[in-house]
DNA sequence: ATGACGGTAGCATACCGA
C-alpha cells in the first residue's frame, strides 16, 4: 500500500503532470493540499480518467485539500471539529483497501507569516497557534481509533536545524519559532511517528542519512538545483501505521517537471497484509 | 537570498505564499 502527500499549488495549473505521475507511479492513496479550486472546477474527470476516484474540500483561488484513490472512499470529517475556519484546511477520509480501513488526513496548516506589505502584523501567526490547538486536541483523539491512521500534508513547520537549508535565516518565522516547534513535538508526543524520520532510524546505511528530506524549493533562484529546500511537508503514523511502515522517501520527479509546484511529492509504502 | 517567482482573479494589479 503506497500513500503520498503532495502539495500542488492548484491542481487546475498541474494536471497534466499530475496525471502522468498517478499512471507511473500507481499510489493507493494521494493526500492533496492547495488545490486552489472549488468543487465545479475540481477536474474529475481527468482524475478519473486514471483511475482515481477524489474527495475533496474545496475553495475558490486558495487552499483546497483532497484526496485521491482508487479504492473506496467515505468523508469523515470536513474542516477541523470545534473550530471555525473559514479556509479549507482539513479533510479526514476513511479508505477500504482489501477490505481492511485505513484513515488519512490530508490538512493544510497555516502558513502564519505576515504579508509581505504590512510586516508587524501578526495575526496570520495567532490563527496559526489557534488552527494548531484544535488539531491537537483532535488528533489526540484520533490516536486511539482502531483502524491505522495518517496524518499527511503540508505543515508548514519547520521541527529542527536539519530540518533547512539556512536554519538562521528561517528561525523566528513563522515557521520556525518555539510557539509551532512546541506543537508539533507536543503532537508527536502523544505517540504519531515522524515517517521520514522513522524510515531513516530503521534503515542504518550511508545513502539515507545524507538524505536531507526536503519537501519545498522557492521557486526563485535556482533554489531546487543548489537543493536550498525545507522539509516542512510530513506523513505523521499512528502506532499501528507505523508498525506497518516498510519505507518512506521523497520523490523529487514532480518537482524535476516542465511545469512543477514548489513543493514535492512525500511518500510511504505499509505492508498492508501485516 | 530583504529579491524574485508562480497562481488566481480578472484585465491592472493585488493578494497569497515559505
Amino acid at each position: 500500500m503506497k500513500i503520498a502527500t503532495y502539495n500542488v499549488n492548484s491542481i487546475n495549473a498541474r494536471l497534466e503532470g499530475l496525471c502522468r505521475w498517478l499512471k507511473t507511479e500507481q499510489p493507493d492513496i494521494v493526500l492533496l493540499q492547495e488545490i486552489k479550486t472549488e468543487f465545479n472546477t475540481f477536474p474529475f474527470f481527468e482524475i478519473n480518467a486514471v483511475g482515481y476516484d477524489a474527495k475533496i474540500l474545496g475553495q475558490k483561488s486558495y487552499n483546497g485539500v483532497a484526496v485521491l484513490s482508487p479504492h473506496k472512499m467515505t468523508i469523515i470529517q470536513e474542516n477541523l471539529p470545534d473550530f471555525e475556519d473559514e479556509n479549507a484546511r482539513w479533510l479526514e477520509v476513511m479508505v477500504n483497501i482489501e477490505k481492511k480501513d485505513i484513515r488519512v488526513v490530508s490538512l493544510y496548516l497555516p502558513n502564519g507569516n505576515p504579508p509581505y506589505n504590512n510586516p508587524t502584523d501578526n495575526s496570520k501567526l495567532t490563527y496559526k497557534l489557534a488552527w494548531m490547538d484544535a488539531f491537537i486536541k483532535h488528533t489526540a483523539n484520533l490516536l486511539h481509533q482502531p483502524e491505522p491512521v495518517i496524518l499527511g500534508g503540508d505543515y508548514n513547520i519547520i521541527l529542527t536545524d536539519d530540518d533547512v537549508y539556512n536554519p538562521a535565516l528561517f528561525k523566528g518565522g513563522a515557521l520556525y519559532r518555539p510557539e509551532v516547534t512546541d506543537r508539533l513535538q507536543s503532537l508527536l508526543y502523544q505517540g504519531w511517528f515522524d515517517a521520514f524520520r522513522l524510515g531513516q532510524s530503521r534503515e542504518k546505511t550511508l545513502s539515507t542519512k545524507t538524505e536531507n528530506g526536503y519537501t519545498y524549493w522557492d521557486y526563485g533562484g535556482g533554489a531546487f538545483h543548489s537543493d536550498l529546500g525545507l522539509r516542512i511537508d510530513y506523513l505523521l503514523l499512528s502506532p499501528k501505521a507505523a508498525d506497518k511502515m516498510e519505507k518512506c522517501w521523497v520523490d523529487k520527479t514532480p518537482r524535476q517537471s516542465e511545469k512543477p509546484s514548489d513543493h514535492t511529492a512525500l511518500m510511504a509504502e505499509l505492508n498492508w497484509g501485516k
